[in-house]
DNA sequence: GAGCAGCCA
DNA sequence: CATTCTGGCTGCTCG
């Protein structure tokens, strides 16, 4: 076991002079305690510790004050900025249930000391957080010292322990006090022996070794130094031995301490997020997963409140026994991604655990089978996962009325992932073993991790448990309930079907296609090097920018971080500069088209010679799906030579690809939701709808507008679904700002109510702390109440954003499940293959095309009704080029 | 692993 | 005053 101490005062001291001043909206500084937290958080991660506490000084005089009256003296109190912010970050403390200790007469150095041989009498091992090198003294085999240090606002630590302590100094720890008594400490105020310094006191340390001893021998005259030092020893003696008291961290502190108390516990998330909103912590309230924090959570979890009964399962007669035992109740179900070990928890509270694998059961795939598409009723997690498994080994999963992890998604959606111990942490305050124990690398890799990955899987499995017994009821009260049953959980399904069906690929002619690329990128790159005049590797930013703005002198137009910008969109500008450059851009299209999709996709092609991308549903913040492994929602299509990669995409024999795209969905949906006359008029009319917005911004009839108009019109149009701002705008069509400006205000003077859209979304979602779309998924939008501008125009910009492409990926997600639906319901043989955000493909036999079109347009239209008509394109082809009509 | 670049809706 | 348009994934270099 270890504990992690953290020496508040320090720490915080480091963090008010070591950070930019920070404060609340209010004006009241924030700095100290924000950089304590991110300290203290970031300690956490390194050490990984068991037990976590605090100590502070107090204000009462200490018993070294009452020893020496000079006593850091001349040292000041804290400023006035940093003392208001103490009383604050306490209560933090004492709501993440983090143990703080001080003690009237002791310094917190003294309660560090203590608790540390107090955890070493105990078998602990003990960590120290402190930037204060006088710490050091403590280090033993058991005790470390991260020393915290702060430099241009960055922290660094260094970990101390006996063997890098003896590389700095060249002594051993206790030492350090004969060092402080010899040398003194001005900042303390410790006299030390006047006149001895660095150099003689580390002199005399590495050869008496002692304080001690080098007065022994001095009074025995036998001490090997200058006769001024002697003299000046002499002198100094009495305050040599005071100052050794006082630099002597004592370890006897009268204190009850036992290391069991600084456990982790709970924190109290509502209390704690009541902070966080008032020190405008709106990050650290997503981090910690405290947005939907009310109320302390009353459910608990069996597996770490009582003991759970966990068996392993090694006989076919045990497993049918369970298999009929869990017939008429619920079981939470954990698998691993290839289903290969399985955790199930049944009981009141989960707090029965069998554990199977299918090296340790005969017969494990029929049990297997029988759990996944059996009548036993099933609680999981990343079930569309599980669905797609089962599919592949030939039979339909069912039962699963329950996903632990979409429900989390749904109920914050900007987490990032779902990992069951992150869950444990943010529901129920408790600490799980994370889940690398049984996906990492070497999970299983001898019996001592295999035996520990399956008692994390079991505990998780019981995690599940207790999870249903809250999510639901969260989902019901943030009115996500809609989303997860109508949308989520039928969609599962149709996703593992997609997923296990995949798209055939000509890999010949991707071949073909990468020997052609590969032919014209060396040329290519001799060309380059001959008009460089050197060899480099061009895919090196930083040495092609060199090359570029050094050697050749062009103008770096941009910079980034790093270097020179060497993006397209800077090469462009110096397309007429130099012959080079026009070959760069070529180079890197070709590259691009090679490496990533030419032998990325060649990688994955499965044996069915198909590629099965594996869609994620629990990934973005808007609600659209992603897509991975490969990711098959960015194909190239916008050039000539990159379009020629979905001709690769194509249908068996006998078969074509149906693709059906919704037609300017965001916008209408826009249209709909701001409910804007003209824009609904607009689209109602049928006719073009960018020439028409041109028409109406510009004043100028539709049969008049230009193509230049229209172009503008467009982007015009497709920035404001992302809350653009007109410097954007101007960059984006390559006109001024002022006329971007122009043109935005233009636009809203003409549609009037997507002004007030705008405007309205803004307020509410500041009012609510979220935005949601129509069928209720939410975004936690705690940005908008940032005073950091950048910050609060991002929270904007989502705003306005996520509640259309959120809404959009909801009616997509609707569709997909109606066309699913259908293709079965009227036993064709035709398939979903591929979603691209508003984008379906189907598989279908030759004979079923005109059916599939029909079917797809109506169940795509049909999917929502709006103030305006949602509309589809559909077109065929043998392959998605030729498809996408 | 971060940063850059580039592909998609 | 600076800053600048939403949501994703992958491949490459470099420390």
């Amino acid at each position: 076991m270890k504990l992690l101490v953290i020496d508040g005062n320090s720490i915080v001291n480091r963090a008010f002079f070591g950070m930019h001043p920070l404060t609340n909206k209010e004006g009241f500084p924030t700095h100290a305690i924000f950089g304590f937290l991110n300290i203290l958080r970031r300690m956490e991660e390194e050490v990984d510790p068991d037990g976590l506490c605090v100590t502070f000084d107090r204000k009462e005089p200490t018993f070294r004050h009452l020893a020496y009256e000079g006593y850091k003296a001349q040292r000041k109190g804290m400023p006035e900025e940093l003392a208001v912010q103490m009383p604050v970050l306490k209560q933090v403390l004492d709501a993440m249930n983090i143990p703080r200790y001080e003690l009237a007469g002791w310094e917190a150095d003294d309660l560090i000391g203590t608790i540390s041989r107090k955890c070493e009498a105990a078998g602990w091992d003990c960590r120290v957080a402190t930037g204060d090198k006088d710490s050091l003294q403590l280090v033993t085999d058991h005790t470390y010292i991260e020393l915290v240090t702060s430099r241009m606002g960055k922290t660094t630590t260094k970990e101390m322990d006996p063997a890098s302590f003896r590389e700095v100094y060249g002594f051993e720890p206790p030492q350090m006090v004969d060092l402080k008594a010899l040398m003194g400490d001005a900042s303390d105020n410790i006299p030390g022996v006047p006149g001895v310094g660095e150099k003689t006191a580390m002199a005399l340390l590495h050869e008496n070794g002692t304080l001690k001893e080098i007065y022994d021998r001095l009074d025995g005259e036998t001490l090997n130094a200058k006769p001024g030092v002697k003299k000046k020893l002499t002198e100094g003696r009495e305050s040599a031995f005071q100052s050794f008291e006082l630099c002597t961290i004592r370890c006897d502190a009268p204190m009850d301490f036992d290391p069991e108390e600084t456990l982790k516990k709970p924190v109290n998330a509502a209390i704690l997020r009541e902070l966080f909103l008032e020190l405008d912590f709106h990050k650290l309230i997503a981090q910690m997963g405290l947005e939907a924090a009310e109320a302390p959570v009353a459910a608990e979890c069996a597996c770490q409140t009582e003991k759970c009964t966990t068996e392993t399962v090694t006989t076919p007669d045990r497993a049918w026994e369970l298999l009929d035992l869990w017939k008429d109740q619920t079981v939470s179900l954990l698998t691993l991604p290839d289903l290969s070990a399985l955790a199930v928890c049944w009981g009141e509270k989960g707090e029965n655990a069998a554990l199977v694998r299918e090296t340790d059961l005969p017969n494990y795939g029929d049990f297997l089978k029988e759990l996944l598409s059996g009548p036993i009723q099933k609680l999981g997690f990343n079930t569309k996962d599980v669905m797609t498994q089962a599919l592949s080994r030939g039979y339909e999963a069912q039962g699963f009325d329950f996903d632990a992890a979409i429900a989390a998604y749904l109920l914050s959606p900007t987490d990032g992932s779902y990992d069951l111990d992150k869950l444990g942490v943010q529901y129920f305050g408790q600490a799980y073993p994370p889940a690398k124990d049984y996906t990492g690398a070497k999970a299983w890799k001898d019996e001592e991790s295999s035996a520990k990955a399956l008692e994390a899987m079991a505990s998780h499995a019981s995690l599940i448990h207790a999870l249903f017994q809250i999510l639901p009821e969260k989902l019901q009260e943030l009115e996500l309930m809609t989303v997860y049953e109508q949308v989520e959980m039928p969609l599962r399904a149709v996703l593992a079907r997609m997923e296990v069906a995949g798209m055939l690929v000509d890999d010949k002619a991707l071949d073909q296609f990468g020997q052609m690329l590969k032919t014209g990128i060396a040329a290519l790159q001799e060309e380059i090097w001959r008009l460089a005049g050197e060899e480099f590797n061009l895919n090196s930013t930083q040495q092609l920018g060199v090359v570029l703005f050094e050697k050749l002198g062009l103008p770096p137009v941009k910079k980034t971080k790093t270097g020179y910008s060497t993006s397209a969109e800077v090469l462009e500008k110096l397309r007429m500069s130099h012959p080079i450059i026009e070959q760069i851009l070529e180079y890197r299209q070709l590259t691009k088209l090679n490496s990533t999709y030419v032998e990325g996709l060649s990688k994955v092609i499965a044996h069915d010679g198909r590629i099965h991308t594996c869609f994620q549903n629990t990934v973005t913040a808007t609600g659209r799906l992603s897509s991975t492994e490969p990711n098959l929602q960015n194909i190239p299509v916008r050039t000539e030579l990159g379009a020629k990669i979905r001709e690769m995409f194509v249908a068996p024999e006998g078969h074509v690809l149906v693709d059906a795209d919704y037609s300017q969905i965001e916008l209408r949906l826009l249209a709909h939701m701001a409910q804007d006359e003209r824009m609904i008029e607009s689209f109602l009319s049928g006719e073009d709808i960018h020439a028409r917005t041109a028409s109406q911004v510009f004043g100028v009839p539709v049969e008049d507008i230009s193509s230049e108009l229209r172009r503008r019109a467009k982007a015009v149009n497709f920035g404001i679904v992302y809350g653009i701002s007109g410097f954007s705008l101007a960059q984006d069509i390559g006109v001024t700002q002022k006329e971007a400006r122009e043109y935005m205000e233009r636009y809203l003077a003409t549609f009037a109510g997507v002004r007030e859209y705008m405007y309205n979304i803004k307020k509410k979602g500041k009012e609510d702390g979220y935005v949601a779309t129509l069928m209720g998924r939410r975004r936690w939008l705690p940005e908008l109440q940032s005073s950091n501008f950048n910050l609060r125009s991002f929270g904007e910009r989502v705003a306005l954003n996520m509640p259309i492409q959120g809404t959009a990926a909801d009616v997509m997600k609707v569709a997909m499940i109606r066309v699913d639906q259908r293709l079965r319901a009227e036993g064709l043989k035709a398939r979903l293959i591929l979603q691209v955000h508003d984008e379906l493909i189907v598989e279908c036999p030759l004979e079923e095309e005109e059916q599939v079109k029909r079917l797809l347009t109506e169940e795509m239209e049909g999917a929502g009704t709006f103030a305006v008509p949602l509309l589809t394109d559909a077109a065929s082809g043998r392959s998605w080029a030729e498809a996408k009509g």
